[in-house]
DNA sequence: GCATAATGGTTTCAATTCGCAACTGATTGG
DNA sequence: CCAATCAGTTGCGAATTGAAACCATTATGC
């Protein structure tokens, strides 16, 4: 099933990315987990031209981040996530905390992720076993023996 | 500075990707991270095509990720990542994540991030200021008001 | 019952991006 | 001086992308 000829085959990072790794596959994402499901809203909602999101929802689909079905209600098709898709959550978020950071002026106001309080959600910071937190400085990559 | 015409200009998630949100940039990224300086180490690194690569460059530095300067020893160039650019820590990490959980056959090998201790880095988890965990079903993104 | 719209595409075609290969120009090593 | 390395630039064909038009089914309005 899986795309045979990987960017970096042993590198976790690069295999991700050459499921996910453009702009629409991750915004497609984004919309699904904030409730869309059908083809037109996620063309509503990204802006994406029509052909692309039939390509995109079809790779998503067949690499199992996505299911399409048929809606309980009429003949309509439906694209929900699958655990897999949904496990896209760390990602999304970590993408949207750094855009808060990095991406906006000071004071330019932007969407937020709140939680069934209404309350903001925390900063992710990557923390060792032990509880210190980690960076590039601290941690590097070890290839596979 | 920044890129005026946003995807979607209130979205962090959206403006993250308008950014860095492509596979090369990001793998640039991530062997900037792991200690990657110079032209011809990332093209190694990568396989990236050269000129893609000089594109890619310029642009992290235009947005203020990578810094160019020319290295204490010769004359070389050399690019580091900045503080923004280095903030991008947990979205490589979250990739990484994801890829070893999806993107591997069960007991296929891949590369392992490990801290200064040689100990595996833990997965990510969001929970919410109470330490209940956080995904796609109990959270939501509330519009700018 | 007929017109109209929405839904989920496919087709077409132009523009952009990609990557290979060749070339450049500036250093560096021997 | 000669060869190699570094950091690109240029040219070009191939693949990808995106906007718009078209199409075949259902729904909906009146």
């Amino acid at each position: 099933m899986p795309s045979t000829d990987w960017t970096d085959p042993e590198c976790p990072v690069a295999r991700t990315l050459d499921l996910v790794g453009d702009k629409w596959s991750l915004l497609v994402i984004r919309d699904a987990m904030d409730g869309a499901r059908s083809f037109t809203e996620f063309q509503r909602r990204t802006g994406i031209a029509r052909n692309i999101l039939t390509d995109r929802l079809r790779k998503l689909i067949a690499h199992g981040l996505l299911a399409q079905r048929t809606a309980p209600s009429g003949r309509r098709q439906e694209y929900v996530l699958t655990d897999v898709g949904r496990d896209l959550f760390p990602v999304i978020l970590t993408l949207r905390q750094w855009g808060e950071r990095h991406a906006f002026a000071p004071g330019e106001p932007h969407s937020t992720l709140v939680d069934q309080h209404g309350a903001p959600v925390p900063e992710i910071a990557p923390t060792s076993a032990d509880g210190t937190l980690l960076d590039t400085d601290t941690t590097h990559v070890r290839k596979t023996r």
